[in-house]
DNA sequence: GTCTATAACTCGATAGAC
DNA sequence: GTCTATCGAGTTATAGAC
């Protein structure tokens, strides 16, 4: 049916302008109006599909936590040594945040700005398999594999180094003098010079 | 003079209030009538004082970037060993940032919204002295006091280091279900585990 | 489903009295 | 310096025609 196929695509269109407004300037700073204008239609339209600014929202927020929060229970929890997973979190979460380098500033702050709502309907029940990676890192460290750290501490450390450079990529532009160009290339070269960084540190 | 007296302490009691609500909702989000309240004043008043919203966010933002940027020329330029310099900046900066949580989430997404805006009236002319560190690591490196690596990576990794966590407090509370008395320890502690997690990756 | 027109409301800013 | 009252621009949301 056309008329099926039209509802999508507009459907489609307001939620592929609804991110571009929302991630820039989130959901204080966006304007319904820039988003009707960059989807081709009218503000009706707009609150035709969804009913109000606050759902729009919620639809665009939601998507993008749940690329921040990846499921990466596939890799923590696999049956590989600790040094494998590392390297393989760090790629695979500098990757994924590197198509969407926005995403990290953007859920941060919303998070911020109402953590029980959000927190809670982004993970519902469950939290990060966080218990298994520490107990990997206990047993490690007991046998002499790697040096004694605070499994909590060395979590935050993986995560601070994969998107940090992506919550702060103006800054780090401007401070290093880089184009998109060479900070592409900076982000690359962290996925394999962070997974060393890291392993260096606590291999003994 | 009695008013003199009443001046600055409005005005004191403005910024107050202004950095609070600032620091919350961000420049979209605050409400001019949020800051009179929460100043004990009323609206007519704030712009006596600060012509409109924009001088008042200003203002605060100014003083909030440059606790953020932190002039650390006397720790990165002094002549002592990198290890020393490492030690020095990493306690230094997140003992700033314990004081004051909510300034680097609010700074960054500030800069992210007005990149050039900001970033010009920050700096000026003047960079962070990255050179001289930049220098030094290449130096130990061909010493052989410590392993390779790019500079500019090693700077990001410490500044992530430090940084991230505060940039996603709410977030680190909930995974690692901490109270704010778990989360200050934490941080205390990362004053140290942090340090020595950099050293020991770039120590030969 | 999509549009135009407009209602209803929020908020920054100003006028003017004290 | 500080207040009350109000204006006017900008925004979300709805009514109603096609």
């Amino acid at each position: 049916m056309v008329k099926v196929q039209q509802d999508d695509n507009t459907q489609e269109k307001i939620l592929e302008a609804a991110r571009a407004v929302f991630l820039e300037k989130g959901m204080d700073g966006a304007r319904m109006q820039d988003i009707a204008d960059r989807a081709g239609i009218n503000k009706a339209l707009l609150h035709y599909y969804f009913r109000n600014k606050e759902k729009l929202f919620e639809t665009v927020f939601l998507e993008a936590a749940s690329r921040f929060f990846p499921r990466m229970v596939n890799i923590l929890t696999a049956d590989t040594s600790l040094f494998e997973k590392i390297t393989r979190f760090v790629h695979h979460y500098i990757s994924m945040m590197a198509e969407n380098p926005y995403i990290p500033l953007f859920v941060l702050n919303e998070v911020q700005k109402q953590p029980k709502t959000f927190l809670a309907k982004v993970f519902g029940n469950r939290r990060p398999p966080i218990e298994e990676l520490a107990k990997q890192v206990k047993k490690e460290v007991a046998q002499g594999i790697i040096k004694p750290i605070d499994p909590r501490q060395l979590m935050i450390n993986m995560v601070s180094l994969c998107i940090f450079p992506f919550v702060a990529k103006p800054v780090v532009q401007w401070v290093l003098k880089m184009d998109e160009k060479a900070y592409s290339a900076f982000i690359e070269a962290r996925k394999t010079e962070v997974a060393t960084f890291i392993i260096d540190s606590i291999r003994k």
